[in-house]
DNA sequence: TTAGTCTTAATTGTCGACAATTTAGCATTG
DNA sequence: CAATGCTAAATTGTCGACAATTAAGACTAA
C-alpha cells in the first residue's frame, strides 16, 4: 500500500524503466501492488495465492488479477502449477547463489559498458552519491541504510549507465526484485559494509578512467565477494 | 503448425526446460503455437495482433488468447501498448547488438560453470557433436545447416551444462527465441562457418580441461566475433 | 486405528458479454 | 485545399458465470 523507500528514493531516476506515463490499466496497477506486497513480505513467502480472495481484496475482477499473476510468474516471483494455483516463490539458498552468478556476469558487463557510455555528468553524480554514502557511514555506522538502499542505488546507476536496455530490464525488473524477496525471506542484514564501500570507490574510479576492462573485473569481484559472504553466512546458519 | 526443425532436433534434450508433462492448459498451448508462428515468420514482424481474429483462428476464447499474449510480451516477442494492442516485436539492429552483449556475458559465465559442472559423459557427447559437425562441413560445405541448427545445439548444450537454471531459463527461453526472430527478420545467412567451428573446438577443449577461466574467455571471444561480424554485415547492408 | 474410497466443496481454467478507449472516416470551416 | 472537430465502428479492457479439475473430509472396511 505505502510506497517503499526504494521507490521513493529513486523517484527522479527510477530503476524501473517507465518510459511513458504511469500504469493505466487495472491489471498493471494490481501487478505493481502485488509485486510490492510480495517483496516486502506482506504476502508471506510460500503462501498460496487465493484468486477469489485477492480479487475481492483488491476490488478487481478475477480476470484482471489473473493477468497480474501471469506477469508475476514471468518475473519468477510466483510459481504456478496448472489447476492447482500460484504460490509465492520460496527461494532456496542454491537458487539465490544462482542469481549471484547471473548478476556477476550481467553487472560486470554493465560496468564495462558504463565506462564507455556514461556521460561525464553522470559520473560526477555517481561520485557525489558515493561521497554521500561515505558520510553516512562514518556518521552513524549506518550499516542498515547503506546496505539496503545505498548499495541498490549505486548498482542501479551503473546498470542504467550501460545504456543497454536488455541489461537494464533483466537486472532492474527481474533479478533485483527477486533479490529483495530473498533478502526479506532471510532477513539478510548487511555486514561487510566498509569493505563494500571501498570496492564501490574503486569501481567508480575505473569508470571515471574510462577503463571498461578494469571496471568489469572490479564489479565482478565485488559481486563475487558478496556471494562468498552469503555462502559463509549460510554455512554458519546451518550450525 | 508443423514442428520446427529446432524442436525436432532437440527432442530428447530439449532446450526448453519442461521438467514435467507437456503443456496442459489451453493458454499454454496457444502460447507455444504463437511463439513458433512468430519466430518462423508465419506472423510477420511488426504486424498487429488482432485478438478476435486470432482467437477465432486458433479456436479459443479471447481470454485464453490474452494470457498467451501476456506471456509473449514477457518474452519480448510482442510489444503491447495499453488500449491499442500488441504488435510483433520489430528488432532494430541496435537491439540485436544489445542482445549480443547480454549473450556474451551470460554464455561466458555458462561456459565457465560448464567446465566445472558438466559430467565426463556430457563432455564426450559434446565432442561427438562437434565431430559430427566437422563431417557435415567438409561433406557438403553445409554452411546453412551448421549455422542454423548445429550452432544452436552446441550453445544449448553448454548452457545446460552450466546447471544454472537461471542462466538456462534466460538464454534458452528468452534470448534465443528473440535471436531466431531477428534471424528470420533479416535472413542472416551464416558466413564465418569454418572459423566458428574452430572456435567451438577450442571451447570444448577448455571445458574438457576443466579450465573455466579459459572456457569463459573463449566463449566470450566467440560471441564477440559473431557480434562484430554482424556489425560488419549491417554496415555493408547500408551501402 | 488406519488405509482406502467416495462424496462434496472449493478453486482454477475457460468462455461470452458489456463498458471504455481508440481509430478511421466524414463533414465542416478557415 | 488543409486542418480541425465530430461521429461511428472496431478493438481492447474488464467483468461475472459456467465447466473441469483438484483438494478435503467423511465414511467404510480390514
Amino acid at each position: 500500500m505505502e510506497n517503499s523507500k526504494l521507490v521513493e528514493m529513486s523517484e527522479n531516476d527510477s530503476p524501473v524503466l517507465e518510459s511513458e506515463s504511469v500504469a493505466i490499466t487495472i491489471a498493471d496497477r494490481v501487478f505493481q501492488q502485488l509485486r510490492q506486497a510480495i517483496v516486502e513480505g506482506d504476502i508471506p513467502v510460500g503462501s498460496k495465492i487465493s484468486e477469489p480472495e485477492l480479487a475481492k481484496n483488491y476490488g478487481v475482477s478475477r480476470g484482471s488479477l489473473r493477468e497480474a499473476i501471469g506477469r508475476l510468474e514471468a518475473c519468477n516471483l510466483l510459481v504456478r502449477k496448472p489447476n492447482v494455483g500460484a504460490r509465492v516463490m520460496t527461494m532456496s539458498s542454491e537458487q539465490l547463489l544462482e542469481i549471484y552468478f547471473v548478476r556477476e556476469a550481467l553487472e560486470g558487463m554493465a560496468a564495462r559498458l558504463a565506462a564507455v557510455e556514461m556521460s561525464d555528468e553522470e559520473i560526477i553524480e555517481l561520485k557525489k552519491l558515493l561521497l554521500q554514502h561515505s558520510k553516512q557511514i562514518e556518521k552513524e555506522q549506518g550499516q542498515a541504510y547503506f546496505q539496503k538502499e545505498g548499495d541498490l542505488d549505486f548498482h542501479y546507476r551503473i546498470i542504467k549507465g550501460s545504456k543497454n536496455s536488455r541489461l537494464i530490464g533483466l537486472l532492474c525488473n527481474d533479478l533485483y526484485y527477486q533479490m529483495r524477496l530473498y533478502r526479506y525471506q532471510f532477513g539478510m542484514r548487511g555486514q561487510r559494509v566498509p569493505r563494500a564501500y571501498v570496492e564501490h570507490e574503486h569501481i567508480v574510479d575505473a569508470i571515471a578512467n574510462r577503463d571498461g576492462e578494469m571496471a568489469e573485473l572490479l564489479m565482478r569481484s565485488h559481486i563475487r565477494s558478496s556471494r562468498k559472504n552469503i555462502e559463509r553466512l549460510l554455512e554458519e546458519q546451518q550450525s
